[in-house]
RNA sequence: GCCCGAAUGGCGGAAUUGGCAGACGCGACGGUCUCAAAAACCGUUAGGGAAACCUGUGUGGGUUCGAGUCCCACUUCGGGCACCA
């Protein structure tokens, strides 16, 4: 209960009962500032303001139900900085969404014979209750569904643009089919061979998929990591692996007549990272799905062979076929190719470790060089002649000028050095070797010399498989028509609604659903059907922070303007298991959106948090189905929202995981209640009106003038570099020492102006993290009007946190033997001299050789 | 195999540029108040030792007057990629 002390002048209050101290009620105060808040539209970001500008945002959340601990903990480090990024001056974008569309809606649907509308909306209504309750700063006006027909237009409008320029196209090929969720997945949604979602085993299926051609990117999307100066460097090394750049070569070999000898006009190229090692070539590798590999065997007696390989492949799925550890099998398919720099014939082998989607789906096997080929060529006693070796080895001294091939098989256990000398390479023979080698480019060279092989560059990364075979998403506004093929709907017919009347309780899908799907062509008129895919969810999510910008625009999905004002997001806050999908897509987006001319951005995310964890008090993940779920409720409850964001941000920096711990809440707890008495304390001794003059302070006052301005520029440097714990622990030692000044210094002897101005500083720096606290003191025990938020920060002076003496260590030979107090002003020969003094002992009778001193830190005497 | 991180008291963690290791909090112990308890408040709290002192930031070396911090070699744990040619 807040009991309102009466209206009095500051003078009066100064002299005011002592313990008219109102008891700390969380939830009273909270309920109350939020509703003030709302009502008076403190968190509006206003577009035309004169403030700099700063755009503060969480990922947004899927609404699956109730928000957990990890929302909490990513909303409650959001919030901390969009308020006191308010404080300091800036013009604060701070908003919040949700990504609506997804399976889990869709399923929930299915079990209770309900719509997936329904079930998110009342989700979404929720989550917003208790972003509310945990006093979140958001600006509610620009919230954005992504399931709200006039946010996924401007998806499907992106779609037709991207279609237009030839980064939307449909494709049929081998695609990764969840069985469980019924839908195709991408291939940044195979997690360690499994679904991301289901954690079931993907089948490889032939399908007609619709793709988005991210690889046109993936050069930019890797050079321009190097600008993310603000990004953690695990996300950006993530990427990059993700991206997976490797530069080599394309050698073409000719297909040998089926003489095994004469070389015909067919080539077939391969990639590799190691064209110097071309002359210990002595097989050749197609994987079991190549189309080439079953034309050259059929017909043939090694087709059965063939066919029985391909067949177990099949058989075997994606997570048993990865893996160094497995067994490798291969059948000879009874034709050869010719080697373009000998002209030796090596024979053609169908191998299960050769992928077909990457590189050319072709490879030179090395049996020398690569151990997968050395484990190959043994199984199937193939040639391994040794064509690279070190200085130290008895093969180099042996054949580092024979430049012919004589040695042609060896009897190693393992694949020779990945680096070393040529040996046995023709012309080659002596060259460094190795990739990136001096005899990898001489090689290429020479090859493209001869129009035979060209450098070139691989990625890893596959183009975005966004197609999904389910209902409650964002339908690809495309048309089938038998006689004009693919058709775009019309712009002016955007959005294609999502019908909401579906029976998906009965199994009905979109698919079979006439009403969505009949329609006509809008080239010739004549009768055609919808696709019924829908896109996947992480489209939507790709560009909802350009949204905000601009969230009620109805003629295009954002303006320029507003975009050019806005972004690029300055703190962007969410886990680290984005680090690839949600965060590579977004910048492939943004930059797809610039090259439309819609922005004028490279990069969308200036600087990133991936926040960590919260675990069980043992460590353990929490998940419903463990059972050990704490939820924000069951904080909020006891303790209040202010108490659990302290508790949240004081636990643990925010990057890292931290097991949840109801001893911390208490604490923090404990001190919200600690710093609201010293504040009231010293408001009831303060004169607010009074000039503050720092001469005339005692020694108790002065100290602690001087600790507000340590603490406070402690206080300010975390919070610019988000350490949030730290930025507590400083508020903790200003609350300490103000506290212990009230306990020393009698009420009439304390000063006044002092007081206020302490008081003041506690409650700012406080009131981005406890803003409800902070707001209830600004107004209640501080007596000013407005809102804390519109407080400046308070400034704070190096000057005034420096101290009269000091405290300085002294050493002896860098071993700590004194601490002595010293004016903080000393010179070096007087430090010099009371170090010495201070370890007269120490040093009797040695030899002082030197001595180093640090002003304000150490004496150290060298003596011996 | 390749690429990132990390390792500090009983616990979470601090030490921003090479300068007094352990801030701040939790827990524990002792005390004040109380008939008693809770709450609150005040102390102590890296280890060893009676003390002077000694030892201490995963391990082993090194650079330096001085190393948690820099260099070399390793160990363990966490994360990412992976039959990618």
């Amino acid at each position: 209960m807040v009991v309102e002390l009466p209206r009095r002048d500051r003078k009066a209050r100064h002299v005011a009962d002592e313990k008219i101290i109102p008891a700390y009620d969380a939830e009273a105060i909270e309920l109350k500032w939020q509703k003030v808040w709302e009502q008076s539209e403190t968190f509006k970001a206003r577009d035309d303001s004169d403030r700099p500008k700063k755009y503060v945002l969480e990922m947004f959340p899927y609404p699956s139900g109730d928000l957990h601990m990890g929302h909490a903990r990513n909303y409650t480090i959001g919030d901390a900085m969009a308020r006191q990024a308010r404080m300091r001056g800036y013009e604060v974008l701070h908003p919040m969404g949700f990504d609506a569309f997804g399976l889990p809606a869709e399923n929930a649907a299915i079990k209770n014979k309900t719509q997936a509308g329904a079930w998110t909306y009342k989700n979404m209504d929720q989550a917003i209750a208790t972003m509310k309750r945990m006093g979140f700063s958001y600006d509610y006006d620009r919230l954005v569904r992504t399931c709200d027909p006039d946010y996924y237009k401007w998806g499907q409008w992106a779609f037709l643009k991207m279609w237009e320029k030839g980064l939307a196209y449909r494709a049929t090929s081998p695609v990764n089919w969840c069985p469980s969720c019924n839908t195709v997945l991408a291939n940044e949604q195979v997690v360690d061979g499994k679904c991301w979602r289901c954690g079931s085993v993907p089948e490889k299926r032939e399908l007609s998929q619709w793709y988005l051609k991210i690889t046109d990117y993936a050069q930019e999307l890797l050079d321009d990591l190097d600008q993310l100066t603000g990004w953690p460097e695990n996300v950006k090394a993530q990427q990059r692996n993700w991206i997976g750049r490797s530069e080599g070569a394309e050698i073409d070999f000719a297909l040998a007549a089926e003489d095994g000898v004469t070389p015909t006009d067919r080539l077939i190229t391969v990639f590799t990272t190691r064209a110097d090692t071309l002359y210990g070539t002595t097989f050749f590798l197609l994987p079991p799905e190549s189309a080439l590999a079953a034309e050259l065997v059929a017909g043939t007696d090694h087709e059965a062979a063939y066919l029985e390989l391909k067949k177990s492949v099949e058989q075997v799925s994606s997570v048993d076929r990865q893996g160094s550890e497995r067994e490798k099998h291969g059948v000879f398919t009874g034709r050869y190719v010719i080697n373009p720099l000998t002209g030796k014939p090596l024979p053609i082998w169908v191998a299960d470790y050769i992928l077909l989607d990457y590189g050319t789906g072709a490879v030179m096997g090395v049996p020398c060089g690569d151990q997968r080929d050395f484990d190959f060529a043994r199984k199937y006693g193939l040639d391994i002649p040794p064509i690279i070796a070190e200085k130290d080895d008895p093969l180099y001294e042996q054949l580092k000028d024979q430049q012919d091939m004589v040695v042609t098989n060896v009897d190693w256990d393992h694949a020779m050095v990945a680096e070393g000398y040529l040996i046995q390479s023709g012309p080659f023979t002596g060259m460094r070797g190795g990739k990136h080698s001096e005899a990898v480019d001489a090689i290429i060279d020479y090859l493209g010399e001869r129009g035979v092989g060209r450098k070139t560059v691989q990625f890893r990364l596959r183009d975005w498989l966004i197609s999904r075979q389910r209902y409650w998403g964002n339908p690809i506004p495309m048309i089938h028509c038998d006689c004009c093929g693919d058709v775009p709907v019309p712009y002016e017919d955007l959005p294609v609604m999502l019908p909401e009347d579906l029976d998906l309780g009965a199994g009905e899908t979109l698919a079979e659903y006439a009403p969505f799907y009949e329609t006509t062509c809008p080239k010739c008129g004549k009768p055609a059907k919808r696709i019924t895919d829908t896109m996947d969810t992480f489209t939507c999510s790709s560009w909802y922070f350009l949204r905000y910008c601009d969230p009620h625009n109805t003629e295009l999905p954002f303006s320029k303007e507003s975009v050019d004002h806005w972004m690029a997001v300055d703190n962007y806050i969410g886990g680290i298991e984005h680090a690839i999908l949600h965060l590579l897509y977004s910048r492939f987006w943004t930059k797809v959106m610039r090259d439309l001319g819609m922005i004028d951005l490279d990069e969308p995310f200036a600087n990133l948090l991936c926040q960590g964890m919260v675990k069980d008090a043992n460590g353990d993940t929490m998940s419903k189905s463990k059972g050990n779920v704490v939820p924000p409720s069951s904080v909020i409850g006891p303790y209040g929202a202010d108490t659990m964001r302290l508790a949240i941000l004081f636990i643990a920096p925010s990057e890292k995981d931290f097991n949840w711990d109801e001893e911390v809440v208490a604490g923090a707890n404990r001190f919200i209640k600690r710093a609201w008495r010293t504040v009231w304390g010293l408001a009831q001794s303060a004169d607010f009106a009074a000039e503050l003059d720092a001469k005339a302070l005692d020694a108790d006052a002065g100290e602690l003038f001087r600790r507000m301005h340590e603490m406070g520029i402690k206080c300010t440097a975390d919070f610019d570099r988000y350490q949030f714990n730290t930025a507590i622990s400083a508020v903790m030692e200003l609350v300490n020492d103000a506290s212990a000044y009230l306990n020393k210094v009698a009420d009439e002897k304390r000063d006044g102006a002092l007081c206020a101005t302490v008081a003041r500083a506690i409650v700012a720096m406080l009131s981005p993290i406890c803003p409800h606290w902070g707001e209830e003191l600004y107004h209640a025990a501080l007596g000013l009007d407005g809102s804390v938020y519109d407080e400046p920060w308070p400034t704070f002076s190096e000057e005034l946190a420096k101290a009269n003496t000091v405290e300085i260590a002294v050493q002896v030979k860098g071993k700590l033997r004194a601490r002595i107090q010293v004016p903080a002003d000393a010179s070096k020969d007087e430090l010099e001299a009371a170090g010495k003094e201070a370890v007269a002992s120490w040093i009797e009778g040695k030899d002082v050789k030197k001595v180093i001193v640090v002003p304000g830190r150490l004496v150290n005497i060298v003596a011996i």
